[in-house]
DNA sequence: TAATTCCTTTTGTAGGACATAATGTAAGGT
DNA sequence: ACCTTACATTATGTCCTACAAAAGGAATTA
């Protein structure tokens, strides 16, 4: 049995990674398909801004020569995507999206293949690597002060809940340090997926290894260090981590 | 003028930062994002897997105790998500998500508000500094050769487009080296909001800087260096963008 | 002027109808 | 028996009409 949770033998050659990228279909499917497609080039070509109207649902069904029920299930798609909002009477506007609203709704980890799985993985690994960069540009006295909270209230306890409770926090909390509202809550979205890749490791290998810098020296280094200090010493800390990558 | 396309003053405290994903509406206003939820928490608690077959449309409405009208339109948005796929009279079936599909359709930087271009902006960043421990697990001989063939074939012209195509070649490839597509995938989708802020950037303050470390260094790194030396070198490279960051 | 009432407009929901395509099935020919 | 053809079946895709609900605007009244 390997220890490797995304399983061999899976990967593809990259030249098709993203084909599907480059070239576009040559006509989307179903009417619903290209009804989307048009009214997101219209948004774009016409320039509309946040707060803008859109015209109403008949008139683009109408000027799209479809039913109202099809253009529908378009709009459904970008009121979705947070790219529109309407209100009765009032008629539709433009709003800016949630960008990573989406994202939300199909991380999940019981879904998505191996492949994607093990990218996530890594990709949460860059993540962490690049805190450094940002935190030493904005790290504040107070900031510094929350972690040592936080680092005082770790429990000696290892049993699952109580350490992962404390290692959201820790990083999480770094993550606010950066100042970046996005990078923060697209390392929150990915963690689900970060757990179970490890629960499926300690379920197979038994205990999770730790590294050998902990979050209290991470402190340390951020007090007296500068920012290659401190991604050396992330580098450390996941370093179990890092390990797996290359079984 | 200051030299910052992401302008001054729309900071907005932390605490405000992810309320609403922390915190999720009691109640989504119209049946459709209702059906939707409760479509989405279905296939999450019968634990479905890739293929297997969904009710029928009817069913699903009847079951709901709403019209098949918004029934399609919830399943409209699941399937722009790809997580769902319909043929006319076989019926619907669960398939794998492509994650970033439903990012690409939002990452237009015209309808994107100043602090997330300027996450995105930082994002990048730190997606570029992360590639050095990726690079080193797994670069090889005939990726080193591409790239030196690709660094040769750097004109010296300095206008916009060959320039912007030189760098897409040369950063792409980078990524390609990590053998991580959703990596790969992710960067290539951020690269329209990068460069519409260095746009801004040229505008405003003239000419782009550029780092003192070339491509052709961080080549010849990969070649004798360690992921650490690597890193320096990349961080050098990005001097000027980081450098903006502080501003 | 301010509050109320009524009208109008636009989205939201319902239900029926039919086209279309894919599947299964039975008839018919060899 | 086996292959082919034709037909019936079924689920999605599209269209249509109708009406409820909410919100804005106008007219009326205190």
């Amino acid at each position: 049995m390997h220890s490797n949770p995304f399983e061999a033998g899976t990967f593809r050659p990259l030249y098709m990674s993203d084909l599907k990228n480059d070239i576009q279909p040559l006509e989307a499917s179903t009417m619903t398909d290209m009804v989307e497609l048009r009214l997101r080039e219209y948004l774009k070509r016409k320039s509309f801004v946040p707060g803008d109207a859109l015209p109403k649902e008949q008139e683009l069904a109408d000027a799209l020569g479809v039913s109202r029920n099809v253009v529908r299930e378009a709009l459904s798609r970008l009121r979705m995507l947070g790219m529109i909002e309407s209100r009765k009477k009032r008629g539709m506007v433009l709003t800016q999206p949630d960008i990573l609203g989406s994202l939300e709704r199909v991380l999940d980890p019981l879904i998505l293949g191996k492949n994607t799985l093990r990218d996530i993985f890594e990709l949460r690994l860059v993540l962490e690597m690049g805190l450094a960069d940002l935190i030493y540009l904005r790290k504040t006295p107070e900031d510094i002060a929350a972690l040592e909270t936080i680092v005082a209230q770790e429990v000696n306890k290892h049993q699952k809940p109580f350490r992962v409770e404390h290692e959201i926090a820790f990083h999480g909390k770094l993550y606010q340090m950066t100042g970046n509202d996005t990078y923060m809550r697209f390392q929150k979205m990915l963690l689900p997926v970060f757990e179970y890749v490890l629960d499926y490791e300690i379920q197979v290998n038994g205990q999770a290894e730790v590294g050998k810098v902990t979050h209290h020296d991470l402190v340390e280094i951020l007090k007296t260090g500068d920012a290659e200090d401190f991604r050396r010493g992330m580098k450390a800390h996941l370093k179990p981590h890092f390990d797996r990558l290359k079984a």
